[in-house]
DNA sequence: TTACAAACCAAGCGCTTGCTTGGTATTGTC
DNA sequence: GACAATACCAAGCAAGCGCTTGGTTTGTAA
């Protein structure tokens, strides 16, 4: 499955809202924005002036501001969830399967859906603590698969430091990308990026 | 030189604020409240209370609120190089030099100073623009010292990714660390963590 | 055409924010 | 003990914030 078709699947689940319509294009526009400036410097009246409505009506589609970041960090653990289950069963060895989500996390943080990642990542501490708990259930699936291959690995004698660690390593290393790494400048591809990754772990 | 003398001789040449003076106190509990609650969602109000004066008073130490953020900002970087710089002269090999910065990251992380760390990470949007460029000039220094040691281990054949790009997946991998590692629980000590990373990057 | 809900606007309320102001203690110096 | 300089307080201003309100437009289906 391509990663359109997966976006696709999820959105006829009614499980990430279709990017075209208005619930989605504010979603969009929400994660550019919190990125960019954070979430507290965003305005309500920001985040309607970004999709031509008067601030008042964002109200229509979302009780508080903060639904609107609960929305685009649920919808994006969702999605990734989807897509690196998706680079898992393309993978035969669990050194490719490590390789493959490596690569999927690396393009969800550089690619399309980056902004919403970093808005994961950065502004994390803006949910209410009842939010968090809702969204930390839904990381905790992400994060399993994971685990269960560097379990893997760690049995098959190819990893020597402890899984549990190392994921969380990675989490670091791999989210801090989207700070530094500019694929036009450089010449660093993310096929490249993703074996300095291999390559340092001399996997 | 330990830790503490380090400290002391920044103190005497006037590059960090002593703790225990007005200006000091008040720069810790800030970065304390920074770290905890977002440089945003911390009011004036809230920073003046913390060292038991009125909100107005702070304006008397500092011209505007971002003001103490790049103060915390600045001192911490400022103590970091010298702490690595000790790290450093503390080692023979170039791979014992790359553990004792790993290790002197690792304690400046999650350590005393570790509030003003994690601020400097996560509240860097919150800087101004003119701002960030006054502390970039500082970390270019403090990374020099990172580059220096992983070209080395590079050229000696023990590292075969891209020192630039390893230095980069260490700041977030280490960075990181704040948000989960927790010495109290676990039994995992800054020593063994410090052996876990070497051990992810087979050194 | 009618009926009705969903989507949106214009206006603004109540509150909090960073910061200012004018004045009063406190401290150090000769 | 005189005199600044420094450190602080009490009060509040102007601006911006999230969100509400009452009413209008738009889309849909019988």
């Amino acid at each position: 499955m391509s990663q359109n078709q997966i976006l696709q699947s999820l959105i006829a689940e009614n499980l990430v809202s279709d990017p075209s319509g208005a619930r989605g294009r504010l979603l969009t526009e929400a994660a550019r924005l919190f990125r960019e400036k954070g979430y507290e410097r965003t305005t309500v009246r920001d985040l309607a002036a970004a999709v031509g409505i008067q601030s008042g009506s964002l109200f229509h589609h979302f009780r508080t501001k903060e639904e609107i970041l609960k929305a685009v960090m649920v919808e994006t653990i969702r999605l990734n969830t989807a897509l690196m289950q998706a680079a898992l069963e393309a993978a035969d060895t669990n050194r490719e399967k490590l390789r493959g989500l490596v690569r999927a996390e690396l393009e969800s943080i550089n690619g399309q859906t980056g902004e919403a990642m970093a808005v994961l990542v950065f502004e994390w501490r803006s949910l209410s603590a009842a939010s968090q708990v809702e969204v930390l259930e839904l990381r905790d699936i992400y994060e399993k698969l994971w685990l269960d291959v560097l379990e893997s690995l760690k049995r098959e004698g190819a990893l020597e430091a402890d899984p549990f660690v190392v994921r969380r390593m990675l989490t670091g290393a791999l989210s801090w990308t989207v700070t530094w790494y500019k694929p036009e400048r450089g010449g660093l591809t993310l096929d490249g990026l993703t074996d300095q990754v291999m390559a340092m772990m001399a996997l």
